[in-house]
DNA sequence: GGGGTGTATGTTATAACATAACGGGATGCG
DNA sequence: CGCATCCCGTTATGTTATAACATACACCCC
């Protein structure tokens, strides 16, 4: 039993990648799409890791089992994880990360800790920002929120 | 006198090319920093274009100047223009695009047209998420709102 | 079984975006 | 002058992403 930090507090850690694993494969088959190999490998990388992974971390993870060593592989399964909602892309980072909380359809915002890397997921909320937009005209089909600034754990501490 | 669309609005942009360059060179002098004929002809470029461009765009038009034709060059000027506060980047593109309010500091929300590639630049509101971020503990030091969608212009028509 | 269709993979090559590192010229200052 | 700093130019390389083409396989229909 493993207790990683997710978000910025700690959690326990091992049974939820199988769960989010299986939850993950009754959605592909309800939806009527395919968890292949490729696809369920990457997704269990991206969920052991717990971090925000680069495509090409990805693929060196999957060349070293031998699943492919070609850019377009990770690519390609990155893609659908992310169209699925099973995986999410930091525009800000050029990276991925597996979704925090799946069960549901959600605009994900994700805090970027500067100093030590670590990402956490946030429910992305309608503000102004989307009012003003409908008041255009604009129609949004998707946000990208990401915040970067520093984890509790990096900040300096106020008192020695 | 011309009539380039802003936003998602037509309005008039000769005069506001010069007006902008003027009070950046006004702002770089009172913060002692340099307006290098790069990075002045770099935000003339950002202004006149009233788009999103890529790092590469912008290095092919300096360099059919005579102003550099490596793109150190062109990272270096939009660098200082970003740090300055008269060019966003925008993540989502991997692109620049003038700033459309420099007048004061603001964090910029942007929306962009999947279809037509226009961005239009908004202002950022604190909604939940950064009260939320509060919460955790997590300092925000920027923060990225990007919005991508159809705007009003290529909008499928309901009525022919 | 043969033939068509669609999806997923594998592979090559290249596009597109970005920075490290070095050197040189201008400027300012003690 | 000697030194620091800033800006610029260049070389080389690193990093991220996709186009394009070929192959494999499952599935359905006949
Ligand atoms: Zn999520
Ligand atoms: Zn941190
Ligand atoms: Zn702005
Ligand atoms: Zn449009």
């Amino acid at each position: 039993m493993s207790s990683d930090p997710i978000g910025f507090t700690a959690h326990d850690h091992t049974h939820c990648v199988k769960s989010a694993l299986a939850a993950a494969q009754a959605v592909c088959i309800q939806r009527g799409v395919q968890m292949t190999p490729v696809r369920l490998r990457t997704l269990e990388i991206m969920l052991e890791e717990h971090a925000a992974m680069g495509a090409y971390d990805v693929l060196a993870r999957l060349n070293a089992e031998g699943l492919g060593s070609k850019p377009p592989v990770a690519y390609r399964a990155l893609g659908f994880l992310v169209d699925q909602g099973f995986v999410h892309r930091i525009e800000r980072l050029n990276a991925f990360i597996a979704c925090a909380h799946p069960e549901d359809a959600h605009n994900p915002a994700f805090m970027i800790c500067r100093s030590c890397g670590t990402v956490a997921e946030a429910q992305a909320q309608s503000g102004t920002f989307v009012q003003s937009a409908a008041q255009t005209g604009f129609q949004i089909e998707q946000t990208v929120i990401e915040a970067e600034g520093l984890c509790p754990s990096c900040q300096p501490q106020v008192q020695p």
